[in-house]
DNA sequence: TTCCTTGCAAAACTTTTGCATTAAA
DNA sequence: TTTAATGCAAAAGTTTTGCAAGGAA
């Protein structure tokens, strides 16, 4: 039995990414996976809670909060910290970096190959690079006069 | 009348700042930008609430997150999102990029030198860049072995 | 049974706000 | 005198936690 090409198998992913990441299955956690593995996007808890609860799911706001937390620890999707106002969780757990609309808040992934370094400081000693994060700031271009 | 070298005159600097940025100087905001623009560095509110407290100031919360806005808002220090927890002002307010201690959540400061881009993503359509956030995340190099 | 997960409510924490008081222009 | 800034307490918003109940192995 195969699923219609426009709408993949989020279950079966989520299943798997689970047991590649030691996660046990249960129904809330297959459900915020699902929603948050369908398509590579930035989604903050409250978002999640709301949608699950708009499709009739069962599931509180602790258990969001502690899904999300276990996920992102387990590296199956990342936190990102980009405002103060609250934490966005990225399902897109490739190495990418984000425009960031600062007018609508929304986030766009940049991918990899759009940023090159020339040129990046060596990590002070006994220490060493564990990541960049890379926010490039937008607003809305001014009109020509 | 001079002050010593090693110890500028903080309040001079300040005062300019205050007509430069177009700030009405009052005692608490002397403070807290007495503190801030000391040295380049990166606070937190609470810590600036508790170090101005620590040497005898009578100033409020209230009136510590209101001035760090107002500063903030004005240019005259920038407000740095790097963890989720809470904000950081930095004192510093030319272009730069950040180092990340993960271990300590110490920040350290790189110079825009030590970062070349030699290739960035044009912005969408009708939008412009406002700024780049670079934050290197950095840990404890583990021992060789 | 045993261990883990969930839900609820409460707590913790950071930040903002309303309002009376105080200080600055 | 007129306007703006401060302090306090309370509120708001996000996230975490304690604990009893429910579910999986």
């Amino acid at each position: 039995m195969e699923s219609h090409p426009s709408v993949p198998d989020v279950s079966a992913l989520c299943a798997k990414r689970f047991s590649d990441f030691g996660i046990r299955p249960t129904a809330q956690r297959m459900q915020i996976a699902s929603l948050l593995l369908a398509a590579p996007q930035h989604l903050s808890a409250e978002q999640i809670l709301a949608c699950l609860r708009a499709t009739g799911a069962r599931v509180s706001k602790a258990t969001v909060y502690n899904t999300l937390n276990l996920f992102a620890s387990r590296g199956l999707i990342r936190q990102l910290c980009v405002d103060g106002a609250r934490a966005w969780f990225d399902s897109n757990i490739g190495p990418h970096y984000h425009f960031h609309d600062l007018d609508s808040g929304r986030l766009i992934d940049v991918p990899i190959p759009d940023v090159q370094f020339s040129r990046l400081p060596p990590p002070p000693p006994g220490m060493e690079m564990a990541g960049i994060d890379l926010v490039i700031r937008l607003r809305k271009k001014p009109a020509e006069g």
